[in-house]
DNA sequence: CATCAGATAGAAAGCGCTTGCTGTGACGCT
DNA sequence: AGCGTCACAGCAAGCGCTTTCTATCTGATG
């Protein structure tokens, strides 16, 4: 029924061996001979079977690349990056790679269960994107397979993610905690003293250190820090609208409000907008990663741009192979503060 | 070095055979013989072999996602939607299966590699979204890759793409032409007669399918079309915005503009507004697909919704064989007009 | 008590490919 | 002329798992 090697050989009147060969090119064979097979591969319409090469040669040309929650741009944006390099097909990589993208939801289970599965796949990389849960089992649990992961020859990358010790996993790490204490001094700069900050969900390591990063720029210019000033909520635009009408109604008085993120930013400004208060001359808003929709929003987002894209391709490139991994295995990435028309000086 | 099946077996004093058995859950075992054998592949950590496992059983449980563009959200909602479905991991789908996205970047060459590799993984399942490339030589070639793929047992299913006639793919359209038609056609009835199109790139299907929807409802209405009305652009913000300007120059007089996309119809806002115009006092926008980010924009955007995650839920379904067909292997999907701030009656 | 169906477990034959090792001519060297 | 060297090509042994067929044991049946 579907063709094999043998067959091609058959057809080519050479040994499967030689045919092997010919696919793989790292042996030599005449040309003439290549050229027979080859033509013999294209009558035949032949198929490389992909699992029987991989447990033959003990390797496959799967690379595995984990994200959160695809249908958020933050990680679009990266997953394509990272694709682009892998080489896909069509990528300037010689080989032809299998990019695989696959959704954890954001689930500690599934980021897991997908470990596993590509572990069982014998990917020959995997890059993981976005912040981790901060929950210690299961820290413990990922940690352990991504040593497993790098022992059994599997490349280890982490993408905008803390470093992950012991692991051998390469780690290009977002600088989120500066980035977050740089956006808070400038709106500290422009006079705001009641800010009000919208935090991702508590687990997440993203959202504790752009937290950590606000608080310790309040605390550099004295500014007690009120309890009451501080939401958590989902990386989504929804879970920003509602946080904004929450602080809204514990202290009227703010005078900024600064998101975990850009969608967050976008929510927030829809309520603000909504509870009659105009940005930035009621209120100013700030969002964080600075996403291609932020430069478009009216008024446009000051935000903390980081460079997604560019981290993903490098992240990528490093899981190839194709570039050195950075001094200590640890490359911190910093974003950059991006002062636009939704943040201005309080009242006025 | 690596834990194997006879591992397992030699430790749990049973046969390879009943090893695989127990793991596969496909044959009666014993309770007591189960249980020691799933003792011992915790003690050992073992990972089942997917390669070997691939090959031996002549499946995989691989299921490919083609997308044109996994940075933009109309594909990430899709992909996610899908996947949720396929189970991936902690899906409430029984088998574990590896729901893989793979992004063609809107290439017809990585589309047809892509299908090959996965036809080399012999994958479980293909769900390719998005529109099609209208070049007939590619357009046969992937027909005849996807009539292979389905003969080789693979479920192939379209997603948001027109059906690809006697190739065994299960075909969920949208129906552009009808969205196009019946967005014009409000905007006619606002009292509008001089409408810019911005449409996306030449050789697409949805381009050319909305924009046909587009001109019968100009037709129906005896409003003849200028040609200078119409321009063509990828399907971002950025060629939104410059093809605005276009428009603009070419015709100053226009009250209204459709585009292509949400992300166009943002970028036309942009455009305008630079252009000191106001939206919809001076001229009127309408996008399409109804992104999440286009109820929040300002003013929020008419347009048409369409329900890509339903659709991609189902689509999903169908790929497990957890859904039937529609009937005749053809569903299509109607979108639905959601006139909002963006559109008015021209200049006041 | 002999017989047989039913329930489990094992033996072994591949699945289609890769690769170390073994030929085998053709060349070049002394 | 004799022989070591290459450059190729083929042989055959797996890679780790699934699955058919067969063997064994149990308890039920007549």
């Amino acid at each position: 029924m579907t063709v094999t090697l043998a067959d091609v050989a058959a057809r080519a009147q050479v040994s499967p061996a030689t045919v092997s060969r010919v696919l793989n090119g790292n042996y030599p064979v005449a040309a003439s001979t290549r050229e027979r097979v080859l033509r013999a591969v294209d009558e035949l319409d032949y198929v490389l079977n992909g699992p029987a090469s991989a447990l033959a040669a003990a390797t496959s040309d799967l690379v595995g690349i984990l994200v959160n929650d695809i249908a958020d741009p933050f990680f679009g944006i990266m997953a394509s990056a990272i694709q682009a390099e892998i080489g896909g097909p069509g990528g300037r990589a010689g080989g032809e790679r299998l990019a695989v993208v696959c959704n954890t939801g954001g689930s500690p289970e599934r980021e897991l269960t997908y470990l596993t599965l590509l572990q069982r796949q014998r990917a020959a990389a995997v890059v993981l994107t976005g912040g981790a849960v901060e929950d210690a089992p299961h820290a413990a649990a990922v940690a352990a397979k991504l040593r497993k992961l790098h022992d059994a020859g599997t490349r280890v990358v982490l993408c905008g993610r803390p470093p992950a010790p012991d692991t051998g996993a390469i780690a290009l790490t977002f600088d989120n905690r500066g980035g977050g204490h740089e956006l808070t001094e400038h709106l500290i700069g422009l006079g705001h003293r009641r800010l009000g900050y919208i935090a991702g969900p508590e687990e997440r390591t993203t959202t504790r250190h752009r937290l950590e990063g606000h608080r310790a720029a309040l605390a550099d210019h004295g500014i007690e820090e009120d309890p009451r000033w501080t939401v958590h909520g989902r990386y989504d635009r929804q879970a920003g609208y509602e946080a904004t009408l929450e602080l809204l109604r514990r202290d009227p008085t703010l005078t900024a409000v600064v998101a975990a993120n850009d969608s967050v930013a976008l929510g927030a400004c829809a309520a603000l907008r909504d509870s009659g208060l105009r940005i930035p001359d009621d209120v100013s808003v700030a969002g964080f990663d600075d996403l291609p929709f932020s430069v478009d929003a009216v008024p446009s987002l000051t935000t903390v741009r980081l460079p997604l894209a560019e981290a993903g391709a490098r992240a990528g490139r490093i899981a190839m192979g194709r570039e050195e991994p950075p001094p200590g295995e640890i490359a911190t990435i910093r974003g950059e503060l991006m002062v636009r028309g939704s943040s201005g000086g309080p009242r006025g």
